[in-house]
DNA sequence: ACAACATAGTTCAGTCGCTGAAACAAATCG
DNA sequence: CGATTTGTTTCAGCGACTGAACTATGTTGT
């Protein structure tokens, strides 16, 4: 994500937008270093990191917030890297479970422990800054959490206008 | 971003993680959703963000963390729409300043007056909540800015593995 | 002054993550 | 039982982005 840096008509909001996204960016950047040093990329990570039972595909694809299809693909390669199995749904015949295999639960164990160690923002706080922020966060997130993570909303009518090239 | 929800063996630190990356989401969604608004694509607008005083190319790829050739493709379409020109740099003839048009300044006016309008987290804090995030966040922060910016780190040697087919 | 090298931007081919439509199988509903 | 929905797969294609090759201009060392 790139730098936030603008005349605002609110410095503090200003501020703590361009600290919002800096957060994310070191996240991030922590995220696909680690990701990459256990020979992931970041979806096959985010999809491994969220089988810690057996998932049904299309579920999946509500947790990583993708098209089922996408989901297809990802499990294809990480079935291809045996870290995982597609398993029938006793339930349903047409569903597929998402089972790690003994090397993807290793390899979790191992992405999740990297994952912690050295994680920004967390690392650089004691116990009473970290109780403070999440406790800031909180309160910023009540009530709000899953319009958050809703993606592409419909434009605004109003606000709309012609695009520009792409 | 995906949500993370895993079993980890720090739950605060899980917590301040799921947040962090809630508080992204819900903010790149918003960012996406203004940015349609208007008519334009998220690295287009980040680009014009930038541009309240002329900039060059190179400095431009800097500052959304891309390669200078991205760069060149999204003023192309800038371009195109009418919304910015190249003119030479006057100290290096090699170089070219990107300039919003009146168009341009317009639009941007437009984008950060909506980009600040509604936008999560921020909106919903009281003057001293925000006041309380933005300490934890320049604490959390402090010292590791530009660090926290860098994409693509190199893998650690001795972690590394070999890769799962893509 | 001039060769050698560094730097700014462009062009182009190609990768990657992801969507959307079509197709098939299995479940559910009237 | 037929009609419709649902879970997954396949495939074509798009947008963001990289990396290498190229041109043109600046810089440096002898």
């Amino acid at each position: 994500m790139a730098e936030i840096r603008i005349a605002w008509p609110d410095p503090e909001g200003q501020e703590i937008v361009e600290r919002l996204f800096a957060a994310d960016a070191a996240l991030r950047a922590h995220f696909e270093q680690v990701t990459a040093a256990v020979g992931l990329t970041v979806p096959q990570a985010h999809t491994l990191i969220q089988l810690q039972e057996p998932q049904r595909m299309g579920t999946m694809a509500g947790h990583l917030h993708c098209e089922p299809s996408h989901v297809t693909a990802i499990a294809d390669s990480l079935e291809a890297g045996g870290l995982l199995r597609r398993e029938p749904d006793p339930d349903d015949r047409r569903a597929k479970r998402l089972v790690l295999t003994e090397a993807g639960q290793e390899l979790r164990g191992r992405l999740l422990k990297l994952l912690f160690e050295g994680a920004p923002i967390i690392s650089t706080l004691d116990a009473e800054q970290r109780a403070g922020l999440l406790a800031m966060l909180r309160m910023a997130q009540s009530g709000d959490g899953h319009r958050a993570l809703r993606r592409f909303p419909a434009a605004r009518g109003d606000d709309s206008c012609p695009p520009v090239p792409s």
